[in-house]
DNA sequence: AAGCGCATGTTGACACAGCCAACATATGAG
DNA sequence: CTCATATGTTGGCTGTGTCAACATGCGCTT
């Protein structure tokens, strides 16, 4: 899906986002390993050190295709929550589980090891504005005063199931049965 | 703390061992990327090739370091719900939690992205047994019937929580006091 | 005790990655 | 129209994983 560059012209004129597509793609296709900074330079049509203008380091990439992850999971829930909000909790659930299932590699690239987010302050902000997208609904559900207490329970739930999911140990029939 | 070679033979004699020790050693210290064949077999004081004698790639390096995880993970939860046998379950979770900042590359690397687990079988085995304990208490603790559905629940509570403190999104003391 | 097979190590090489420095180009602000 | 500057390019460096060919010596067989 990775816009190439038109053809002859010395500047691409969007090769950020055009990088971010192919770095996108080689992650649905390969995982994280064959996310390349070359191998993206080479998908968008540009010399090897063209992302260097857009990207400081391969981390770098990585984390903007991880932020990226982390919006699409925050409108997912919301919509979720828009679709069913007599049963906004464990709709968001579901959202969450079918998204760690239908992005894993995207998936596991936001939550696994690779990415420090300490280290990426863009990153950091998508991942928050996600969970506050499920801490909202959990506050509109919980008795008062233990709002604080049973919203980190209930993403802490949802969180694992969806990491069980996603490394194969059970199957999202398992983890949608356990949501409520 | 990596056994260096015994000086002057050709043969090292425990080099699988040590080379292990070396991957812990480098994952504690700087993290998976730090983990290294090159690196392992430089601080094992042999040559650059001499580790491929003991694993067939670096994969399979750090699936065997996951894997000596595991089982001291294993042990971690076993040891925590015989010292509390009344209460084995918070006391498990709270081993698990523990394991989880106390090691925190070293579960990055178990739970992160970075391993296929699939494609480890030994890693996969590892895992089983340690989850196994969990459910072993949780089967002893829920009431008949849903206890399947009990278990899976309460492992992924602690697994949520327990990479929400890795991750650092929350702090240990959070995920303490939303266990039980 | 001698000899030898095979596991274990070594040397050397290759492709490919990230990243740096120096240079080229064209675009848009003045 | 000019030119500063953002954007691309070329070339090169170090380091990594992995393969192939070769060396060594431990331990079993006889």
């Amino acid at each position: 899906m990775s816009t190439p560059a038109p053809a002859g012209s010395y500047h691409h004129g969007d090769l950020r986002r055009t990088l971010l597509a192919a770095a996108r793609d080689l992650l649905e296709t390969g995982g994280v390993e064959a996310v390349t900074l070359r191998e993206a330079a080479r998908l968008a049509g540009v010399s090897h050190n063209a992302p260097y203008r857009h990207f400081p380091s391969r981390d770098a990439l990585l984390a903007a295709v991880a932020a990226e992850g982390f919006e699409a999971l925050r409108r997912t829930l919301d919509a979720a929550a828009a679709a069913e909000p007599t049963a906004a909790l464990t709709a968001q659930g579901r959202a969450y589980l079918r998204f760690a299932v239908g992005h894993r590699p995207l998936f596991r690239l936001m939550f696994g090891a690779v990415l420090e987010s300490a280290a990426h302050p863009d990153l950091a902000a998508a991942a928050g504005l996600a969970f506050a997208a499920l801490r909202q609904v959990v506050a509109g559900a919980a008795p008062e005063r233990a709002v604080e207490r049973e919203a980190l329970r209930a993403w802490a739930l949802v969180h694992g199931l969806a990491h069980l999911v996603a490394d194969r140990r059970i199957t999202l029939e398992q983890a949608e049965a356990s949501l409520a």
